[in-house]
DNA sequence: CTAGGATCCTGTCAGC
DNA sequence: TGCTGACAGGATCCTA
């Protein structure tokens, strides 16, 4: 899915374009990607008005003035399109970013108000529908068990000692598990795991426990360059997606060292990138500047 | 409690 | 061409 950068720029993208707007009708085309009732959606969505866009991990909170919010996760495949007096999308970059919609990706539709040609609408799309959006009382969001339990935000405040608190937990993890784990540090997924670890010069597979605290500070420290490097290079959008020209982009070509980078060479020593399977999840690493330092037993 | 694998879905791509 | 299996920017559930 999305990460923590890519919702950020969803987010982003997201203040601009709806704050303010009233949600005039909502199409719910995949029951499981939104349970609600329809009383639910009459009393508490229709002709509520955006109050804010909030971001959590890689939870979305779309706050609404009846008190309740619209909480989105995108997962693998979900993204945010926006279409009225102008075209915006951002997280999971694929085709339905500039094709004709609703298509059959997509899983909710929200008609909006206040557009010039009277036409604003936003749609949730999600090919794989793992992604999810729930309406929760405003107040209760926090309390939501996932969010209740997540890690410190890496990109606000100083998150590096109750990182290395909670990463010590997974003393006995693969160290790319515990990054991935929201419980350890919040919004890091494939990509910044494996930028993450290349950037700190750490193979994937290191037990926590044979790594130092000093060694986790970088690998933490390597995720937080490597999110505001692609939050301004602009993130996952319409834009990054297809050029000025109408060319196709790839937006990881903007930032990424390692990630879906094997069979090319090593930015950093020239080595070919490889790519392994840790912690069930595809991973690229430079077995040159990422040595497996396996101590103990 | 932790750790690892299966699972939820659809689509695409490599290899026969 | 058609089939098959692997895999995918995530997190939960189940088992050990």
């Amino acid at each position: 899915m999305p990460e923590l950068p890519e919702v950020e720029t969803v987010r982003r993208g997201l203040e601009n374009l709806i704050v303010g707007r009233k949600i005039l009708n909502v199409d719910i085309l995949n029951p499981k990607s939104f349970l609600v009732s329809a009383s639910e959606i009459e009393e508490f969505v229709v002709d509520a008005e955006i109050i804010a866009v909030r971001r959590r991990a890689k939870v979305l909170i779309i706050d609404l003035s009846s008190n309740y919010s619209l909480v989105i996760h995108l997962k693998m495949t979900g993204q945010i399109v926006f279409r009225g007096s102008e075209n915006w999308g951002g997280g999971h970059p694929n085709d339905s970013f500039v094709g004709d919609l609703p298509d059959r990706s997509t899983r909710v539709e929200f008609e909006l108000n206040g557009s010039a040609d009277g036409l604003s609408k936003l749609f949730f799309n999600d090919q794989r529908k793992f992604g999810w959006i729930k309406l929760i009382p405003t107040l209760a969001v926090e309390k939501m068990e996932f969010i209740a339990k997540l890690g410190p935000e890496p990109l606000i405040g100083n998150p590096e000692t109750e990182f290395l608190t909670r990463v010590r937990r997974r003393n006995n993890s693969a160290v790319k598990a515990a990054i991935l784990d929201q419980s350890v540090i919040a919004g890091i997924g494939n990509i910044y795991a494996d930028e993450a670890l290349w950037g700190a010069k750490i193979h994937p597979a290191t037990r926590v426990r044979d790594i130092s605290d000093e060694q986790l500070r970088e690998i933490l420290q390597s995720a937080i360059d490597a999110m505001n490097k692609s939050l301004s290079a602009g993130g996952s959008t319409m834009k990054t997606y297809v050029n000025a020209d109408g060319k196709k982009g790839n937006y990881l070509d903007l930032f990424a060292n390692v990630f879906r980078r094997d069979g090319a060479s090593c930015p950093r020593c020239g080595a070919i990138i490889t790519k392994i399977r840790i912690a069930g999840r595809g991973t690229h690493v430079c077995l040159k500047c990422q040595k497996l330092r396996a101590k103990s037993q």
